[in-house]
DNA sequence: CGCAATTTAATTGTGCACAACTGATTGGTG
DNA sequence: CACCAATCAGTTGTGCACAATTAAATTGCG
């Protein structure tokens, strides 16, 4: 019974070291082109939905400004991305991937069958775990997975 | 057939996103006593195995000393730890819970039903994630979930 | 219109994570 | 015994996360 009383601890130190070994499984295939996790998310979410507000970002990614702010800057250093403030609300800014921001979705390609493959999993099981995952985060959030996710 | 071409990433992200959110469930709970989530995994570690090597608590976090050394400082400085250097092996390093450092335990309470409620999941659901989480670290893993996990 | 509340991005400060390295200690092997 | 490899904790540097605050722009309401 110990089991059910540990039970909470056990799935929250779970996840917590489960999504640092997922984010490591990446980082081989990041570290050559100079990119780290959450910066690999945010370039995912503008290959998939173009030019971005930083508000939608973090609405997106769930990361405030705090953390969107300064890796954005660095995304921008390397010129993966553009920074420009909208003219019609001043408050917004624009995040525009840039042609070396668009290639890098090429050269770093498709890691899906080599990451599904380390978890040792099937896909039965990846979809399971997807949606268990999904509803674990907000309660009664019934709304489907959301892209790039 | 792209829900299948994205699975890794949607999974990874909610990896990502669920620990995050799962952290910031416990954040209330512990910011009042003046701790950190990786500090408190720390202080369960202590609360049920005892006095441990710095080694130890390395293995069964999956933390490294780059993280546990300043963590484990600020647990001594709160006064909730204490650090002894071995005699026989002046290379490993003891971590003592204080007095102070146990009656968190009791201080801090169990959190479990608060905690399973905030995700929505019935008992079986979070049995079957913990499950899929601990299967998707380590592949082949076939050892069964340890404590304080 | 005038002004307070809201929205948005940026900044500051703290604490992880993790790579890379250092330095001390230990164990094993010739 | 001498020496070399391995082990262990600590340090340094970078980049998240996140709370709290700031400042500018916008919205809404009297």
């Amino acid at each position: 019974m110990r089991e059910s009383t540990a039970l909470d601890q056990m799935i929250c130190f779970q996840l917590y070291a489960a999504s640092r070994a997922m984010t490591a499984l990446y980082r081989p295939h990041l570290e050559p082109h100079g990119l780290t996790y959450p910066q690999y998310l945010v370039l995912r979410v503008l290959w998939h939905d173009g030019p971005t507000t930083i508000r939608d970002l973090g609405r997106t990614l769930k990361l405030d400004s705090g953390t969107l702010s300064p890796l954005l800057k660095r995304l921008e250093t390397q010129g993966h991305i553009t920074r420009v403030r909208a003219t019609h609300d001043e408050r917004t800014v624009w995040i525009h991937p840039t042609d070396t921001g668009h290639a890098l979705q090429t050269a770093i390609g498709d890691l899906t069958q080599e990451l599904v493959c380390a978890t040792g999993l099937t896909v039965d099981e990846l979809t399971q775990l997807h949606t268990l995952l999904h509803r674990a985060r907000g309660t009664g959030n019934t709304t489907p997975p959301e892209e790039p996710v």
